[in-house]
DNA sequence: TCTTGGCACTCCGGGTGAACGAGTGCCAGA
DNA sequence: TCTGGCACTCGTTCACCCGGAGTGCCAAGA
């Protein structure tokens, strides 16, 4: 059974072990929190607590810690948001507007949930296979040679520079851009690149090979999953606030270094809702020791990345979740603003 | 006076700490080196070598550490580099071609780098302020916004979008597209701003509303140096290794995380020597324990960005300074290619 | 004059053991 | 059901000691 008081037993735990990074005892506890009872009460709660499982004893005559297990209830039902400061609202919405392309809001966005929640922050680079073709564009730089340029709807640009066996005229590539765009634009990427597919039979013979030439370069930009896994890290100084180096920031750092298991992270789920994984929860046994605080983004439902912050799990939730989510919350209204 | 011999143990010294990471002392260095004179020779020249402050003892009766005047006069005088194994070369060629844009190069360098060295990389991305034009594109996606495209020699894409208060009819865009080219293809890019910023006087005067705004999101974008300071880190998971986590690991942290601290430290000489930093020598005294091993890159003594690695005076300046070299070497040489 | 073996000395690092104290579990009484 | 008391556990800290690596210096040899 689960009363009430335990509860607040557990929560306190959690808040003075966080903020200690010390083992917390039952004398300390009722000290700092204002719980009406004596430390001998606490103790038969404590050891109720840690028989369910919620915490755990380092050593006989030692404080107690969370566990994961202990972690996840408090996450879920012990846990109000942080709410924002007035200041920190107005950081982020002073910081955020003043982005000038999409790579910027990115880096900014890192660079605000770092501060904000001093933990390292990731932000994936909104996905392209969710967006949609705004505009074609193709620009001859010397009769062979054409640079291509891809830009989506969320701002995000892509060029390309195509070698051709022959010579074309500007005249020709000028139908060709009118040809390529009807095609595609405003479709999804995924769409477009069937469409243009189609597309080098219909053209004038004498320009088919461009045309080939020019289309392969497209949908294989189109299709080019590297720009998918384009994530900017932030904040690995926090990491230096740590205690056990072996166990929690070594293989932080190494996950740090490899975008693919950052993105798995995050979790791929595409769902928008806050999602916190606790330690051995998360897909990986060498991070068994951090948490994962994360969050889609995107306009109205609409998932194009996640955002998030990793630490260990021995950190501030309430005020980790409250921050994911409003940078998020800006972010995806930014992108929003930028699309219309 | 420094004697050959002196030499010989001073070199012996710092590739035994170099390797060892740990004072080294007269009887392990006649050991391991083939220097054919007793224990006790060299340490009447270990004495020498301290008292002109070569070498440095942690404590009575301990073994010798370089100081950072001893790897300087290592560096100078005794090392030479090490050459890369063909498998090296190939992992360089490899990796660096097969990067499609100039993003990509700035990435796969970084990595390659990192790998390389088992450092921590940085990589400045290509200036903008030394390239010239190679061709602006107006796009209108709407009848009153325009995205202004700019195609640097470098491979660099900047692009903006522009909000006109008239809607601009698209023969209109064809001239004014004609015009900015005209005064500024080819043309580096601080005179093609200066070129620009006349143009909208000689327009029609209808157009010279919309003209203006073009031009000064143009000019904008070119003297925007906000992109002259992108920088890209890679292998920040080898700090790992290093020893003493407050002294070197903590600060460095905080450096990567500080681009302009980077900047400085890979020194915007504009030199394209490869410089080696060591300790004390650099610009931080936070950063008195790293050493920087940096070099200038661009396409025949045409400085575009600098890049190296960074870690603990403790190095391997002959493998780094070799890796760094190659490297620098690689990318000019892709940059020039795709710059023809 | 340079090199070498010998020797006394220094000092770090690791290991041992005792005292300490924080924290616990349990029990009896309110 | 809560509380105060009490015996017990066990990690932490400190002093202390000892071994070993390494040194500086000296006197003798080349």
């Amino acid at each position: 059974m689960v009363d009430d008081r335990k509860l607040d037993v557990l929560r306190a735990i959690v808040e003075d072990y966080v903020a200690t990074e010390e083992p917390v005892g039952s004398k300390a506890l009722v000290e700092r929190h204002g719980l009406g009872v004596s430390p001998a009460t606490v103790r038969n709660d404590m050891a109720a607590l840690e028989d369910e499982g919620y915490i755990h004893q380092p050593h006989t005559s030692a404080g107690r810690v969370p566990t994961d297990k202990g972690y996840r209830l408090f996450v879920d039902k012990l846990a109000t948001l942080k709410p924002m400061s007035a200041a920190e609202r107005r950081a982020i919405a002073t910081l955020l507007d003043g982005a000038v392309d999409l790579d910027d809001v990115v880096q900014r966005s890192v660079r605000l949930l770092s501060q904000l929640t001093r933990q390292v922050a990731i932000v994936q680079y909104p996905t392209l296979s969710r967006s949609t073709v705004r505009h074609i564009e193709l620009v001859s730089l010397t009769p062979t040679r054409v640079m291509v340029i891809l830009i989506l709807s969320t701002g995000r640009v892509e060029q390309r520079l195509v070698e051709l066996d022959a010579p074309v005229v500007d005249s020709d590539l000028a139908e060709l851009r009118v040809a390529v765009n009807q095609a595609s634009a405003g479709v999804q990427i995924a769409a477009a690149a069937a469409a243009l597919g189609d597309l080098p039979d219909g053209v004038r013979p004498e320009q088919a090979d461009s045309a080939r030439a020019i289309v392969g370069v497209l949908t294989e930009a189109m299709s080019d999953h590297r720009s998918d896994e384009r994530i900017a890290v932030g904040g690995t100084a926090n990491l230096a606030r740590y205690g056990d180096f072996e166990t929690a920031v070594r293989p932080l750092l190494e996950a740090l270094e490899e975008h693919v298991v950052l993105l798995k992270l995050l979790g791929e789920s595409g769902t928008d809702a806050l999602t916190v994984r606790i330690g051995h929860e998360g897909p990986y046994s060498e991070l068994a020791a951090t948490s994962v605080v994360a969050t889609g983004y995107g306009p109205q439902e609409f998932h194009l990345g996640s955002l998030g912050v990793v630490g260990p799990t021995r950190m501030d939730y309430p005020g980790s979740m409250a921050a994911v989510r409003a940078v998020a919350r800006y972010v995806s209204r930014i992108l929003d603003e930028g699309n219309q």
